[in-house]
DNA sequence: AGTGCCTGCCC
DNA sequence: ATTCTGC
DNA sequence: GCAGAATGGGCAGGCACT
């Protein structure tokens, strides 16, 4: 069968997914070759080091709990990266941390760049190597870091050519690619803005504290305009963090990583630990506007969702064609509270078909004609190649769309011609401008 | 050669 | 990515 | 408090089909 042969080709390159969490898989090991789950922290640490399941099974097996108590950094294995909390107000992020260091969250991807010699390898957030795509970061980190051996994070931004100004992450997506790879780093060259040390010359920096990391990092690294230490600056009240949020989103980032600065702040590989705290514009809802969108169609759900929707398609609304264009599914932000009444709420608009006001690109699994209003948070908008909202109004063959939609509430008191309108979302894409 | 659909990986 | 939920 | 499981837009690339 099709699916069988998927299986054996995947078992031949290393790539057959099992659906069983690393972290159940450790739990295993433990069991089997100590006799008990408690020594799990063991190998923890050994796999957030390694990120090699097979590497912490071989060495338990061979060399017992006793040898992967020592397991240690490898240069050219990645380390498990650190992930962030969240938070809306810099009053709680104080609260939280304390003394801090808050630095600029830029769009791009992370890179954790290893160095030996003349040798680099860079991995992305889920351990692939994509070195590479990126032959001009390989030879920044050759050139301008000073330790003969070092593992450094950053983050891989596009910029401009001529210009370095920085672009948006759909952009630097281009560069993720196997063919024609000299021609776009020409077109399309990434800067590299670092953030963290996690070793120099022989020294496993991952259980030193922040400042001591960011100081290190800052000796062994010889800036240029495209790899450098990525803007910081230390926080020790609110105001000093709002401050810098402002400038933050001034210069067209995200926000900010605000990081904890204690003794005790170390970089957790593998976890998500409130030792650092992101702040977008975002999650704090007075910031960023909400769209209300008009629910022209659904998906059904998978898992946990099965027998009910997963998505809705929503729609804004077009005074002037009197139709209604898609700009985004919405999946998330549902408790199972309000999840369950969504059938029930859209059963008297289901329509067979497409609804004839409904403009979409993309075929829905349910229609319906338009009735339901639901709020929706996003991010910001993006040119779209499969959203309908503003169609060809900013770029041939592009609509918009909503980047990380979530629900936030249902709008009854909206009819559907009281949405979010196609011109509102064409000035508020406007009002972005992406230039940095 | 071109199109459309699906997957895997970024966010 | 965001969000919710069960442990 | 954390891990896991739902879900989003969008890019390149592979493959089937025209």
């Amino acid at each position: 069968s099709p699916l069988g042969a998927r299986y054996l080709a995947r078992m031949v390159v290393g790539a057959l997914r099992l659906g069983i969490g690393d972290m159940t898989m450790l739990d295993s090991l433990a069991l089997a070759y100590t006799g008990s789950a408690k020594n799990r922290p063991v190998l923890e640490r050994a796999y957030n080091l390694t990120s090699d399941l097979g590497y912490v099974g071989r060495t338990l097996a061979d060399g017992g709990l006793k040898r992967l108590e020592n397991a240690e950094i490898i240069v050219g294995k990645p380390i498990r990266m650190m992930s962030a909390q969240r938070l809306s107000t810099s009053e709680e992020v104080i609260e939280k941390l304390g003394e801090c260091s808050a630095e600029y969250k830029l769009d791009g991807e992370r890179f954790q760049i290893h160095k030996k010699g003349e040798h680099v390898e860079i991995f992305s957030r889920r351990m692939e190597n994509i070195t590479r795509m990126y032959p001009d970061a390989v030879q920044m980190m050759i050139e301008q870091v000073k330790a003969d051996e070092a593992i450094v994070e950053g983050e891989g931004v596009a910029v401009d050519a001529e210009t370095g100004e920085m672009k948006p992450f759909q952009t630097l997506m281009q560069r993720r690619r196997k063919y024609g790879i000299e021609e776009m780093m020409e077109k399309l060259p990434v800067a590299v803005y670092l953030f963290e040390c996690l070793y120099a010359d022989g020294e496993d920096l991952t259980l030193r504290p922040y400042t001591e990391r960011r100081r290190r990092l800052g000796e062994i690294v010889e800036e240029t305009e495209r790899f450098k230490l990525v803007r910081a600056k230390p926080i020790s009240e609110a105001s000093q963090l709002d401050d810098f949020f402002e400038e933050a989103i001034t210069d067209c980032t995200e926000g900010l990583l605000v990081k904890s600065v204690a003794d005790d702040s170390i970089y957790r590989a593998g976890g998500r630990s409130w030792l650092w705290v992101k702040l977008k514009a975002s999650y704090q809802s007075k910031m960023v506007d909400p769209v209300d969108l008009v629910i022209v169609g659904a998906f059904y759900g998978r898992g946990r969702r099965a027998g009910n929707y997963g998505a809705l398609l929503g729609a804004v609304y077009d005074p002037e064609e009197d139709t209604y264009r898609t700009i985004c599914k919405v999946g998330t932000g549902f408790t199972d509270e309000n999840l369950a009444k969504i059938p029930e709420m859209l059963r008297e608009h289901q329509h067979e078909g497409k609804h004839p006001r409904v403009d979409s690109l993309m075929e829905a699994e349910v229609w319906f004609s338009p009735g339901v209003v639901m709020e929706v948070l996003g991010d910001e908008l993006t040119l779209s190649p499969i959203h309908t909202a503003a169609y060809g109004k900013l770029r041939k063959d592009s609509g918009l769309a909503v980047r990380f939609p979530r629900f936030i509430r249902w709008r009854d008191d909206k009819s559907p011609e009281e949405a979010t309108q196609v011109t509102e979302v064409v000035d508020m894409y406007n009002a972005q401008t992406k230039t940095v």
